[in-house]
DNA sequence: AAACGAATCAACCGCATGTCT
DNA sequence: CAGACATGCGGTTGATTCGTT
Protein backbone atom coordinates (compact mmCIF):
# COMPACT_ATOMS: atom_id res chain seq x y z
CA UNK A 1 0.00 0.00 0.00
CA UNK A 2 1.44 3.15 -0.39
CA UNK A 3 1.77 5.97 1.51
CA UNK A 4 -1.69 8.52 1.97
CA UNK A 5 -1.06 11.70 0.27
CA UNK A 6 -0.58 14.42 3.23
CA UNK A 7 -3.93 15.93 2.18
CA UNK A 8 -6.71 15.64 -0.12
CA UNK A 9 -5.50 17.35 -2.95
CA UNK A 10 -9.33 18.06 -4.57
CA UNK A 11 -10.79 21.29 -4.20
CA UNK A 12 -8.18 22.78 -2.22
CA UNK A 13 -6.44 26.20 -3.65
CA UNK A 14 -2.98 26.63 -4.22
CA UNK A 15 -0.87 29.31 -5.27
CA UNK A 16 -0.24 32.83 -3.25
CA UNK A 17 -2.33 33.06 -0.35
CA UNK A 18 -5.13 36.45 -0.12
CA UNK A 19 -5.25 38.63 2.38
CA UNK A 20 -8.34 37.10 3.52
CA UNK A 21 -6.69 33.59 4.15
CA UNK A 22 -3.60 34.95 5.79
CA UNK A 23 -6.69 36.77 7.92
CA UNK A 24 -7.85 33.36 8.97
CA UNK A 25 -5.02 31.36 9.28
CA UNK A 26 -3.36 34.45 11.61
CA UNK A 27 -6.58 35.25 13.62
CA UNK A 28 -6.65 31.48 13.96
CA UNK A 29 -3.24 30.56 14.85
CA UNK A 30 -3.45 33.35 17.58
CA UNK A 31 -6.38 32.26 18.90
CA UNK A 32 -5.77 28.74 19.48
CA UNK A 33 -2.72 28.14 18.22
CA UNK A 34 -2.19 24.85 16.31
CA UNK A 35 -2.53 20.83 17.28
CA UNK A 36 -1.87 19.02 13.99
CA UNK A 37 -1.53 20.95 10.90
CA UNK A 38 -3.66 18.94 9.41
CA UNK A 39 -6.67 19.76 11.04
CA UNK A 40 -5.58 23.97 11.09
CA UNK A 41 -7.11 24.46 7.31
CA UNK A 42 -10.56 22.47 8.47
CA UNK A 43 -10.83 24.31 11.75
CA UNK A 44 -9.91 27.59 10.23
CA UNK A 45 -12.11 27.72 7.24
CA UNK A 46 -9.65 27.63 4.30
CA UNK A 47 -9.26 25.64 1.82
CA UNK A 48 -5.92 24.74 2.04
CA UNK A 49 -3.65 21.77 2.56
CA UNK A 50 -2.26 21.61 6.30
CA UNK A 51 1.68 21.58 4.54
CA UNK A 52 0.44 24.68 3.19
CA UNK A 53 -0.69 26.59 6.44
CA UNK A 54 2.33 25.58 8.16
CA UNK A 55 4.51 26.88 5.59
CA UNK A 56 2.80 29.93 5.19
CA UNK A 57 2.39 30.57 8.87
CA UNK A 58 6.66 29.65 9.55
CA UNK A 59 7.89 31.44 6.47
CA UNK A 60 5.78 34.83 6.41
CA UNK A 61 2.97 35.23 9.20
CA UNK A 62 4.69 33.91 12.62
CA UNK A 63 4.70 37.62 14.61
CA UNK A 64 8.05 36.78 15.82
CA UNK A 65 9.51 36.69 11.74
CA UNK A 66 12.08 39.83 10.70
CA UNK A 67 11.35 41.08 7.27
CA UNK A 68 14.33 42.92 5.14
CA UNK A 69 17.39 41.59 3.89
CA UNK A 70 20.02 39.99 6.66
CA UNK A 71 22.34 42.46 8.46
CA UNK A 72 25.93 41.78 7.53
CA UNK A 73 26.05 40.29 10.99
CA UNK A 74 23.63 37.60 9.84
CA UNK A 75 24.99 37.10 6.95
CA UNK A 76 28.98 36.31 8.21
CA UNK A 77 27.17 34.05 10.31
CA UNK A 78 25.37 32.42 7.69
CA UNK A 79 28.10 31.76 5.82
CA UNK A 80 30.16 30.53 9.32
CA UNK A 81 26.99 27.98 10.02
CA UNK A 82 26.99 26.54 6.19
CA UNK A 83 30.84 26.14 6.29
CA UNK A 84 30.09 24.20 9.22
CA UNK A 85 26.47 22.28 8.75
CA UNK A 86 25.61 22.68 4.53
CA UNK A 87 22.75 23.09 3.53
CA UNK A 88 20.67 22.64 6.51
CA UNK A 89 19.17 25.65 6.63
CA UNK A 90 16.66 24.61 9.38
CA UNK A 91 19.86 24.31 11.50
CA UNK A 92 21.07 27.27 10.39
CA UNK A 93 17.67 29.29 10.45
CA UNK A 94 17.19 28.00 14.12
CA UNK A 95 20.66 29.73 14.61
CA UNK A 96 19.13 32.85 13.28
CA UNK A 97 16.13 34.19 15.48
CA UNK A 98 13.54 35.75 13.19
CA UNK A 99 14.85 34.30 10.19
CA UNK A 100 13.62 31.21 8.45
CA UNK A 101 15.33 28.36 6.14
CA UNK A 102 13.80 29.54 3.19
CA UNK A 103 14.79 33.05 3.87
CA UNK A 104 17.90 31.67 4.27
CA UNK A 105 17.93 29.76 1.45
CA UNK A 106 16.63 32.02 -0.56
CA UNK A 107 18.82 34.50 0.65
CA UNK A 108 22.29 32.35 -0.27
CA UNK A 109 20.77 31.06 -3.56
CA UNK A 110 20.64 34.43 -4.46
CA UNK A 111 23.23 36.88 -2.57
CA UNK A 112 25.32 35.20 -0.32
CA UNK A 113 26.40 32.58 -3.42
CA UNK A 114 27.33 35.10 -5.65
CA UNK A 115 29.51 37.06 -3.50
CA UNK A 116 31.34 34.26 -2.32
CA UNK A 117 32.19 33.35 -5.66
CA UNK A 118 33.55 36.95 -6.80
CA UNK A 119 35.64 36.82 -3.76
CA UNK A 120 37.16 33.37 -5.50
CA UNK A 121 35.71 31.25 -2.48
CA UNK A 122 33.44 28.02 -3.54
CA UNK A 123 30.50 28.60 -1.43
CA UNK A 124 30.09 24.78 -1.60
CA UNK A 125 33.43 23.93 0.13
CA UNK A 126 34.61 27.69 1.32
CA UNK A 127 37.96 27.18 -0.36
CA UNK A 128 39.48 29.21 -3.09
CA UNK A 129 38.10 28.09 -6.46
CA UNK A 130 41.47 27.28 -7.41
CA UNK A 131 41.88 24.44 -4.59
CA UNK A 132 38.60 23.16 -5.03
CA UNK A 133 37.75 23.02 -8.27
CA UNK A 134 40.73 22.36 -11.21
CA UNK A 135 38.46 23.23 -14.29
CA UNK A 136 35.86 26.49 -13.44
CA UNK A 137 34.25 25.90 -17.07
CA UNK A 138 33.15 22.48 -15.34
CA UNK A 139 31.37 24.25 -12.26
CA UNK A 140 27.62 22.53 -12.24
CA UNK A 141 26.92 25.60 -10.27
CA UNK A 142 26.97 27.49 -13.40
CA UNK A 143 23.54 25.83 -14.37
CA UNK A 144 21.12 26.23 -11.78
CA UNK A 145 19.47 23.71 -13.23
CA UNK A 146 22.59 21.29 -12.57
CA UNK A 147 23.25 23.00 -9.32
CA UNK A 148 20.71 21.36 -7.16
CA UNK A 149 21.84 18.16 -8.23
CA UNK A 150 25.17 19.56 -7.00
CA UNK A 151 24.24 21.23 -4.00
CA UNK A 152 22.20 17.98 -2.71
CA UNK A 153 25.27 15.74 -3.33
CA UNK A 154 27.70 18.40 -1.68
CA UNK A 155 24.92 18.39 1.46
CA UNK A 156 25.35 14.58 1.87
CA UNK A 157 28.70 14.94 2.15
CA UNK A 158 28.42 17.70 4.44
CA UNK A 159 25.79 15.20 6.55
CA UNK A 160 28.14 12.77 7.34
CA UNK A 161 30.91 14.86 8.63
CA UNK A 162 28.68 17.73 10.47
CA UNK A 163 27.09 15.55 12.93
CA UNK A 164 29.33 15.81 15.59
CA UNK A 165 30.48 18.96 14.84
CA UNK A 166 26.63 20.30 14.59
CA UNK A 167 25.96 18.32 18.13
CA UNK A 168 28.89 20.80 20.16
CA UNK A 169 27.38 23.46 17.84
CA UNK A 170 24.20 23.05 19.38
CA UNK A 171 25.44 22.58 22.96
CA UNK A 172 28.01 24.63 23.08
CA UNK A 173 26.28 27.95 22.02
CA UNK A 174 22.79 29.51 23.90
CA UNK A 175 19.62 28.81 21.69
CA UNK A 176 19.03 32.23 21.13
CA UNK A 177 17.20 31.46 17.91
CA UNK A 178 15.33 28.61 18.99
CA UNK A 179 12.67 30.39 20.09
CA UNK A 180 12.58 30.84 16.47
CA UNK A 181 12.97 27.43 15.28
CA UNK A 182 9.85 25.35 13.95
CA UNK A 183 9.30 23.31 17.44
CA UNK A 184 5.50 23.03 18.07
CA UNK A 185 5.34 25.19 21.48
CA UNK A 186 7.40 28.24 19.93
CA UNK A 187 5.81 28.44 16.36
CA UNK A 188 3.63 30.65 17.93
CA UNK A 189 5.86 32.65 20.40
CA UNK A 190 5.76 35.64 19.35
CA UNK A 191 8.69 38.48 20.15
CA UNK A 192 8.11 42.23 20.75
CA UNK A 193 10.56 43.69 18.20
CA UNK A 194 8.94 42.33 15.06
CA UNK A 195 5.32 41.97 15.41
CA UNK A 196 4.10 44.90 13.90
CA UNK A 197 6.93 44.44 11.00
CA UNK A 198 5.29 41.40 10.42
CA UNK A 199 2.02 42.82 9.80
CA UNK A 200 3.46 45.88 7.70
CA UNK A 201 5.01 43.57 5.72
CA UNK A 202 2.40 40.62 5.44
CA UNK A 203 -0.17 43.11 4.20
CA UNK A 204 2.52 44.79 1.91
CA UNK A 205 3.26 41.99 -0.20
CA UNK A 206 -0.18 40.30 0.05
CA UNK A 207 -1.58 40.34 -3.39
CA UNK A 208 -3.73 42.55 -4.21
CA UNK A 209 -2.05 45.12 -1.49
CA UNK A 210 -5.30 44.58 0.61
CA UNK A 211 -4.48 45.45 4.08
CA UNK A 212 -5.44 43.07 6.76
CA UNK A 213 -6.99 43.56 10.18
CA UNK A 214 -4.37 42.03 12.20
CA UNK A 215 -4.57 41.46 15.91
CA UNK A 216 -3.26 43.80 18.28
CA UNK A 217 0.45 43.11 19.08
CA UNK A 218 -0.30 42.98 22.77
CA UNK A 219 -2.59 39.74 21.67
CA UNK A 220 0.27 37.92 20.59
CA UNK A 221 1.35 37.65 23.96
CA UNK A 222 -1.48 35.47 25.12
CA UNK A 223 -0.67 32.86 22.56
CA UNK A 224 1.58 30.15 24.86
CA UNK A 225 -1.74 30.37 27.69
CA UNK A 226 -4.13 29.86 24.67
CA UNK A 227 -1.82 27.25 23.26
CA UNK A 228 -2.19 25.22 27.15
CA UNK A 229 -6.00 25.80 27.02
CA UNK A 230 -7.53 26.49 23.97
CA UNK A 231 -7.50 23.56 21.98
CA UNK A 232 -9.32 21.53 24.85
CA UNK A 233 -12.26 23.93 24.73
CA UNK A 234 -12.02 24.18 20.68
CA UNK A 235 -12.57 20.83 20.52
CA UNK A 236 -15.08 19.78 23.08
CA UNK A 237 -17.18 23.06 21.93
CA UNK A 238 -17.47 24.84 25.08
CA UNK A 239 -14.72 27.44 24.75
CA UNK A 240 -13.98 30.50 22.55
CA UNK A 241 -14.10 28.20 19.76
CA UNK A 242 -17.98 28.17 19.81
CA UNK A 243 -19.47 25.47 17.35
CA UNK A 244 -16.80 25.51 15.36
CA UNK A 245 -15.35 23.24 17.79
CA UNK A 246 -18.27 20.92 17.71
CA UNK A 247 -18.67 20.77 14.23
CA UNK A 248 -15.50 20.20 13.21
CA UNK A 249 -14.66 17.42 16.05
CA UNK A 250 -17.40 15.03 14.05
CA UNK A 251 -15.85 15.74 10.89
CA UNK A 252 -12.05 14.98 11.65
CA UNK A 253 -13.28 11.89 13.19
CA UNK A 254 -12.95 10.17 10.20
CA UNK A 255 -9.31 10.75 10.46
CA UNK A 256 -8.67 9.19 13.14
CA UNK A 257 -8.33 12.22 15.20
CA UNK A 258 -8.66 11.26 18.96
CA UNK A 259 -10.19 13.86 20.87
CA UNK A 260 -8.62 12.80 24.41
CA UNK A 261 -5.23 13.71 22.64
CA UNK A 262 -6.15 17.36 23.12
CA UNK A 263 -8.09 17.21 26.50
C1' DA B 1 7.07 53.37 -23.44
C1' DA B 2 7.79 48.68 -24.57
C1' DA B 3 10.27 44.50 -24.62
C1' DC B 4 13.31 41.55 -22.73
C1' DG B 5 16.22 39.17 -19.44
C1' DA B 6 17.80 38.71 -14.71
C1' DA B 7 16.90 38.57 -9.98
C1' DT B 8 14.06 37.62 -6.19
C1' DC B 9 11.21 35.09 -3.15
C1' DA B 10 6.79 32.71 -1.88
C1' DA B 11 5.07 28.39 -2.44
C1' DC B 12 5.04 23.57 -3.89
C1' DC B 13 6.76 18.83 -4.03
C1' DG B 14 8.70 14.70 -2.52
C1' DC B 15 11.51 12.49 0.68
C1' DA B 16 13.29 11.90 5.47
C1' DT B 17 12.48 11.57 10.13
C1' DG B 18 10.14 10.93 14.43
C1' DT B 19 6.32 9.06 17.00
C1' DC B 20 2.77 6.04 18.03
C1' DT B 21 0.39 1.65 18.03
C1' DC C 1 9.67 -4.89 14.88
C1' DA C 2 6.83 -3.14 11.29
C1' DG C 3 3.54 -0.20 9.50
C1' DA C 4 0.92 4.05 9.52
C1' DC C 5 0.85 8.65 10.10
C1' DA C 6 2.15 13.65 10.97
C1' DT C 7 5.54 16.84 10.58
C1' DG C 8 9.85 18.86 9.06
C1' DC C 9 13.33 19.66 5.68
C1' DG C 10 15.70 20.75 1.45
C1' DG C 11 15.40 21.28 -3.49
C1' DT C 12 12.96 23.26 -7.05
C1' DT C 13 9.54 25.94 -9.54
C1' DG C 14 7.14 29.75 -11.20
C1' DA C 15 5.12 34.32 -10.70
C1' DT C 16 6.39 38.83 -9.87
C1' DT C 17 9.52 42.67 -9.67
C1' DC C 18 13.43 45.16 -11.19
C1' DG C 19 16.87 46.77 -14.31
C1' DT C 20 18.58 47.37 -18.86
C1' DT C 21 18.31 48.16 -23.69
Amino acid sequence: MGRQPCCEKVGLKKGPWTAEEDQKLVAFLLSHGHCCWRLVPKLAGLLRCGKSCRLRWTNYLRPDLKRGLLSDDEEKLVIDLHSQLGNRWSKIAARLPGRTDNEIKNHWNTHIRKKLKKMGLDPVTHQPVAASRADPLQDPQQDPHCDGKASSQESAGYGTGASAEEEALTSAEPKQGATCSASTASAVSPSPCSSSSASASASAATPGGADVDWPDPLDLFQVDAIIDMDWASILSGSGGGGDIGVDLFDQCSDVGFDQEVWM
